[in-house]
DNA sequence: AATTTTATGGAATAAAAATTCCAAAATACA
DNA sequence: TGTATTTTGGAATTTTTATTCCATAAAATT
């Protein structure tokens, strides 16, 4: 019997010279292969939206017997990525145990703790209050500066795409041929300006805050700690701590972007609040 | 329902009271937990060496409806074994169904689910060699071009940050000025070309893959499915697939910058392994 | 040792699931 | 614009799977 690697590639090689129901079909295959293999042919049929003749069709255009036996096939492919990851947790507990000195690849497990970690704590380090605050916040201001640089960059970056596909004036502070500062000064009150800062705090967005609170515009921190200079002038701030791995200072990236997509979905809903009503 | 670990408990306590079928069939469904997740009640009787009808009783005497409502929670256990975060996400989905305005808040933890659980999904959807094969490509690289546009720029921004920190030559092709196509003329054979792109796939990206593939550039790419126009092009790739919370397509930033962060980190190693030999 | 109680497997039945077939809709083609 | 072809969903049918029921065997109780 073909396997599940040899079923995937060979669908996404027919992909083009499917049928639209089974196009879809197909890219509902390929990205919920859990469902594929544990639900009966309707359920399937109507998560996937299509009806159970057309699963049976698609099995069959991929040379099953039909339904059923396709299914098989992602119910090895479940059982295998199962014990291989077993396999591969064993191994790495195995050599972790044997070689004191640090852990050996694959790192991409540890990684992968270590995210679930900082979510987990992101729980307990994002207070609900706070965050309904600076959506507020972001809500009434007439534009909302982003400003942020080196690592915490990608950050702002994304908050800005973001709040521009909301509708929502947003304008990038990006140091762009050095002049952040100038670009600052267009910020008026009315305005919000969210800053991310994590160690080590780039002093330049450290000015800018500091200048913009003089000017009464609303200033919005997202920081790693309590400590953070960046909090002497914010008016309200959200914290995400980071979590060494190995002593590697990734900062707490899923953490930071959970947290701001989430920022981005709840003001995402009081605007539609706000225009409906 | 009850799950998986509390049935499991649930099952040795009571075990010293089972007639003796009961507690051979006890035994194998302890130390066969995938069978029972995924066969039929017949083929499970064969293998454990007993008659339909006792699994039958065997389910009714933990309170089952039968063997199939049984069976559900094994196969709840098997997912989670993968990503014991998945039920709870399930449950909230169907809350959010019953619930036709929204889930109420706080929405926070909710993406902190999604997050948890695409993390856990990135065990599978990653393979380790193929994650080797990109370090190696990146070490052996004489530059390493960074493309992304969008709402995957701050990706490649990311790592264009942390690849210069490791010391590795690497230019960000960010299309400041609109000049993408002019960056990407640059490279040379002997480079690498990291694209990163997620739906809408941004046409200039998936151009500029296109023409560096003729120049003999290495192509790595970072994409969401097995389906992605990205792959046409690309020496090796690595897949994160989105997780859709709330129809809201927020791309699984968690796992993606958990991928990233690993990425970079093994490229780290293996680049000081070689300077340190 | 006889009788009651419990345990068990297998045949009969019920339920569920998959598959087939057909009519209607959509699309391509003339 | 009309006709042929393909695609699709849904009802009917078949197949598979689970469940019930009962006869028999094994144990326990007297």
């Amino acid at each position: 019997m073909e396997n599940f690697d040899q079923l995937q590639k060979r669908m996404r090689l027919e992909y083009p010279d499917l049928s639209p129901r089974l196009q879809h079909l197909l890219s509902f295959a390929v990205s919920h292969p859990q469902e594929m293999a544990l639900e009966t042919i309707s359920e399937i049929a109507q998560k996937a939206q299509a009806s159970p003749s057309s699963l049976v069709r698609f099995a069959k255009h991929f040379g099953f017997q039909g339904f059923s036996s396709m299914q098989k096939v992602f119910r090895s492919g479940l059982v295998s990525s199962i014990s291989n990851y077993r396999q591969r947790t064993r191994d790495l507990e195995k050599r972790l145990a044997e070689n004191q000195k640090g852990i050996t690849p694959p790192y991409l497990d540890y990684f992968i703790e270590g995210g679930i970690e900082s979510l987990n704590n992101l729980r307990q380090s994002v207070n609900e209050s706070d965050l309904k605050k600076v959506v507020e916040l972001l809500a009434e201001s007439k534009t909302v500066y982003l400003v942020a640089q080196r690592r915490s960059f990608p950050v702002a970056f994304y908050l800005h795409y973001a709040l521009s596909h909301l509708g929502k004036p947003a304008q990038l502070l990006d140091s762009l041929g050095g002049m952040l500062s100038e670009q600052g000064k267009v910020m008026k009150e009315g305005d919000a300006l969210f800053a991310v800062s994590f160690p080590p705090y780039a002093p330049e967005v450290l000015n800018l805050v500091k200048e913009a609170s003089l000017e009464k515009i609303k200033i919005i921190g997202l920081t790693d700690s309590p400590l953070s200079p960046l909090l002497n002038h914010t008016d309200v701030h959200l914290e995400v701590h980071e979590k060494d791995r190995f002593g590697f200072r990734g900062l707490s990236f899923p953490a930071l972007y959970c947290l701001a997509l989430c920022l981005v979905f709840e003001l995402g809903r009081l605007l539609d609040h706000q225009n409906g009503s």
